[in-house]
Parts: C-alpha cells; sequence; structure tokens
DNA sequence: ATATTGCGGAGCGCAGCGCTCCGTTACACT
DNA sequence: AGTGTAACGGAGCGCTGCGCTCCGCAATAT
C-alpha cells in the first residue's frame, strides 16, 4: 500500500477517483459524463479506463462500497446503547453519504451476486436495527424497514440544478423534521400497505 | 371552447399535451425528450410544435400552471377552518401534483415576468398559511414557510427508472410522516440557519 | 542511454436530442 | 360532388455530447 513512485501515484488516483465518483454521481445522477468524475478527480480519461474497464465497472464498484458502507453504518447502530439514537445514527449516515442515490442505479447495471449478498447483509442489520427499535417502543409501530430505506432514498435523490452547498443543510434540517415523525406513537395512521420486498428488489433486476 | 370539428380536435390536443407534459417532466426530469410528451399524449410532433415553437415555451407554460394551481392550493388551505388541516391540504394538494419538480426546472428556462408575479403571490398566500398555523400553535415553531417550500419540492423530485405507480404509494406514507414531524413541538431542534429567500429564488435567476 | 510503465487528453463513432418539413387526412364551403 | 384549407403525424436533418480508444509524453527502473 504505502509502495514508493508511481505505484504510490495509482493508489492515491485510485481513491480520488472514487471519491470523485460518488460525488459526481450522488449528485448529479448516473447519467453525469464519465469525463466529469475524471475532471473532478483530477485525473486523466486514460488512468480511469485503465482501472475501470467500462462505466458499467465503475458504477458496481461504486455500489459495492455504498452497500459496505451501509451495513456498516446498521452495525454501528446496531452497537449503539439506546435503540432511537442507534437507528438515527443509522439513517443519518446513509443519508450523509446519500447510499439511497446510488441504491436505485442498480437497475441500470448488471448486479453481481456479491452486490447480492452484501444488500442482503445490510437489509438483515437494518432489520434488527428497527426491529429492536420497534420492541423498546420507541418507532411508531406502522412503519417498516423498507419505508426507512426509501425515506434515506428520497432523501439521497439528487436535486437539479449545480451542487450546491446550501441543500446539504437544506437536507439536515428536513431530515430532522422526519426523523420527528417515526418516534412513536405516530400522529396519523400512515395510509396504504407499506411496500413489499418484492417489489423493492424488483428494481433491481432478477434475484439469483 | 365547445366549437365542433377541428377546433374542438385542437383544444382537445392541447389539454391532452398539457397533462402528458406534466407528467412526463415531474416524473422523467426536465431533459426527457420532446418526443416523449408527443407519443404521451397520442399527438405528432406537429402539432406539438405549432402550438409550443420550443420546448422552452412549453416548459414556461408548464411552469405557470403549476404555479396556479400552487397558489390556489394554498388559497384553498386558507379557506379551511382549522389551521392545520388548512396547511395539510395545501401540502398534499401540492406534492400530489409535485408542483415542486416543476419549480428547480426554472434554473433551466427563462423566468418571465408573469412567472415572477404568480410565484410572488404563491409565495405570500403560504406565507399567511404558515404564519396561521404558528400563531395557532400547532406548528413547530422552528420550521419556515421556505423549509416547508423545500420539503414538498423533495417530495416530488422525480425517481429514477420506469414510471411506477407503487412510487406515489410510498411517497404518501413518507409525506405522511414528514407531515407528523411538522407537528409542535418538535422533538429535535432544527440544524443550522433556516434556508434565506436570496438563495431559494437565487436558483431561477435574477429577480427583475 | 535505453526500456518500460503509467500518464493526460484530443478525437472517433455513434446515440439521441430539438426541431423542420411535407405528404396525407378531415373538415368547411359552394 | 368538388375544391380549398387547416391541422395532422412522423420521418429525417443537423448537431450536441456521450463512452471509449489511442497515442505522444513524462517519470521511473535498469
Amino acid at each position: 500500500m504505502d509502495r514508493r513512485g508511481r505505484q504510490a501515484e495509482a493508489a492515491r488516483n485510485d481513491l480520488r477517483l472514487l471519491r470523485a465518483a460518488h460525488e459526481v454521481f450522488t449528485t448529479q445522477g448516473f447519467d453525469a459524463p464519465v469525463s466529469a468524475i475524471a475532471k473532478a478527480a483530477g485525473v486523466g480519461m486514460g488512468s480511469l479506463y485503465r482501472r475501470y474497464r467500462t462505466k458499467e465497472e465503475l458504477l458496481q464498484r461504486l455500489c459495492l462500497i455504498a452497500m459496505e458502507r451501509a451495513a456498516a453504518a446498521a452495525q454501528d447502530g446496531l452497537a449503539e446503547a439506546d435503540p432511537w439514537d442507534g437507528l438515527v445514527l443509522y439513517i443519518r449516515t446513509c443519508v450523509e453519504f446519500r447510499s439511497g442515490a446510488l441504491a436505485p442505479i442498480a437497475g441500470t447495471i448488471e448486479v453481481t451476486a456479491e452486490m447480492w449478498r452484501l444488500a442482503r447483509l445490510a437489509e438483515e442489520t437494518a432489520d434488527r436495527l428497527v426491529t429492536r427499535a420497534h420492541e423498546a417502543g420507541v418507532l411508531r409501530s406502522d412503519v417498516t424497514a423498507l419505508d426507512i430505506s426509501l425515506l434515506m432514498e428520497q432523501f439521497s435523490r439528487p436535486a437539479p440544478g449545480p451542487p450546491d452547498e446550501e441543500h446539504r443543510k437544506v437536507r439536515e434540517r428536513l431530515l430532522t423534521v422526519a426523523l420527528d415523525g417515526l418516534r412513536a406513537p405516530g400522529a396519523t395512521r400512515l395510509p396504504g400497505d407499506p411496500p413489499s420486498v418484492e417489489w423493492y428488489e424488483g428494481r433491481w433486476g432478477k434475484a439469483p
């Protein structure tokens, strides 16, 4: 990892590329041009395409990382002693790095077996987090784990127009409002049936 | 309006065009191809471009209508006797027809004088609605009218992927959660400063 | 000095856009 | 019925902007 010379630069480039790709894709959407990632990373197209043979491959890598982070965030939430604080930590962390913005990518690209594995792991951990909050009576009973995933997705949705720091602050305010709405008991009964896992995963293509 | 023959068809086409444009642009984003609107309306490109000389003109018309509807919704909210119910009616109505999805268009197109006029009117009416709710003590005191506009915008944001009825239902559930979070008193203090009008309108280009 | 490796970015081929143009159709008028 | 006309649908033009390749160059290793 700490090799000298060009190998070190290569490793640095790889990281900058990943960071830039995350930033650009989550704020501009998946159809952002690859050249925008290269420019944001301060790297030439050649270097980008040596590491990732196609745009799809880059997106897959990005998704995988986002899933890892989401799973880790759920674990961190579980580690928290207080069930409510743990849940909030999980949600805030995921919205912070916009994991939800990458989830719907999956409809565009091929979902690898490893992605499915990680998705299932993250899903299961989040489920435990939500169940614990339910049992402690701190989370309104009519909201499901899937509702929360979709809430995070909604709050991660890229805004049109140029990237804007102010948007991030606004999102945090609104997320705080939404989190207050999640506390038990809900003032209003949630309308309609909760979303189904089949529908949720169906957007990603066929399960293995 | 109820003229016979071709003129009737023309009027019908105009309506279908507007409806289709609204549907497509709000669910797919502004860069949806014009041909998609024509197809969704069941109308040829020629007919579309006879009524609107450019895509921008169509978008302007659409924005104007959305603003009219938003202003009307705010009026309806004010007409409601209960301050909370009035506010909720306003928010739900606007999210229903996704007025917020059209607001950020304005950064893309030229904002006409009439659009500014209507925007100000809607803004002012919504302000009255929010103030009334504040004074009645039914709306948490740390949330501003602008926060609410941005909340509606967040919930109107187009989802990636193909249009999907299920998304609408999910949105309604999540909106219900958010509305519960708006009720006084907020469990958590909202972080940061409230968004400023200058920033909000600044995204539309220069004020007249 | 020479070989080798990774670098940046100009440019290729193409997909998909906004918009125009025109042959056809459906009605109004005599 | 015959004719003029207004509105129609949609193929296609010109062009932008994309994913991706290729190559001259700079930095290291030998």
